[in-house]
DNA sequence: ACCTGATGTAAACACCCGTTTAATTGTTGG
DNA sequence: CCAACAATTAAACGGGTGTTTACATCAGGT
């Protein structure tokens, strides 16, 4: 795998991994065939298997890296609840949201582990640096457990009484409540 | 479908029942094959969409009505926190758990509508009807999407930070941070 | 010009899926 | 006893899965 040496190769990979992030975002792990991100991508779907090794190492090439949480921690943390719920509104719509396909391949045993170990990484351990007090390690999970429920809720499931508040409001109420978690127990 | 006229039909179809939650809160909705349930009930396959129409009939005649929170909702609601990650604890270990069979079908789309209207039915109603203060249905919500949140991260990714965690601090900062979603905003 | 090695392609592989059909077994009422 | 009907079965259906193979295409270096 990644046996690309000239540019060609490397652009057909950036496109499979672009067309990787639609599909599994949009119809989640078991729901999308390695042929349906060949052809989103213009690509054949043996070079699937020849840049990324296997579907599970697409997924892995293809979503989490995207996951990023720098805007989340980029200001102060006594802001961070009003910070997280504007930054949930802005991504409604736009196009991908890797949250979203990570979310939709829990259900996966294989990918169980390295999802945990990305998000461990990734969201967890820069959060959790940024929080005074104790159990701060404790209480980012329980940060991303409330962020990703309520992303499930209101995003995948669409959820009657969430999906139907009003925005200021369910936005104000998720505020607090991450505050919360960020201010102590 | 529920063709079943004497006795002996029921009893397989309840063995269907029974080997579809056990499949379904292991290997999750997509994970699960006809033919594996059917083996596990000791039934043929056929039997399945004789009796329950199609795998997603099955699915939601197997799980949903099993959700029952009446445990949660026993009991004085200044407790609930404590109650609710008392109840989280005991169910470790415990054979098949409806809440982690519906987390690991939310991946998919068909599924979602009706997996909506049960947990807004069965749940959300209910915990809402037993909030005093503003916004009750919008902090039910929130009570069930950081409950949600909870259960995946822990069980079904076993996230180390909570995973990891002492157990007794675990369930005290779900106590009370589902117990501020109580007492309001 | 030729060979080499990277790139891409079509086809096949072996397997699993949900669903349906047609036939068989088992039971029950006339 | 035997017709009628319910319960169950094995087998096939059509299609999709991830993965691999063998073959074609094309660039660059000697």
């Amino acid at each position: 795998m990644d046996v690309g040496h000239n540019e060609a190769s490397a652009r057909t990979a950036a496109a499979i991994l672009a067309a990787a992030r639609d599909c599994f975002g949009e119809a989640g792990y078991d729901g999308t065939g390695l042929r349906a991100i060949a052809a989103r991508a213009g690509a054949n779907v043996a070079l699937i298997n020849r840049y990324f090794g296997s579907k599970e190492g697409l997924f892995l090439a293809a979503v989490p890296p995207t996951l990023g949480i720098s805007l989340l921690l980029d200001g102060p943390m006594h802001e961070f609840g009003v910070r997280a719920a504007a930054i949930m509104r802005m991504k409604v719509g736009r196009g991908f949201d890797p949250m979203v396909a990570l979310l939709r391949a829990v259900a996966t045993p294989s990918l169980a582990p390295a999802l945990a170990g990305t998000l461990s990484r990734q969201v967890v351990a820069p959060l959790a640096a940024r929080l005074d007090g104790d159990d701060a390690d404790l209480r980012a999970s329980l940060i991303l457990a409330h962020l990703a429920g309520h992303e499930m809720l209101l995003r995948t499931l669409q959820l009657p009484e969430l999906a139907g508040a009003a925005a200021a409001k369910r936005e104000a109420a998720l505020a607090v409540t991450l505050q919360a978690l960020v201010d102590g127990l």
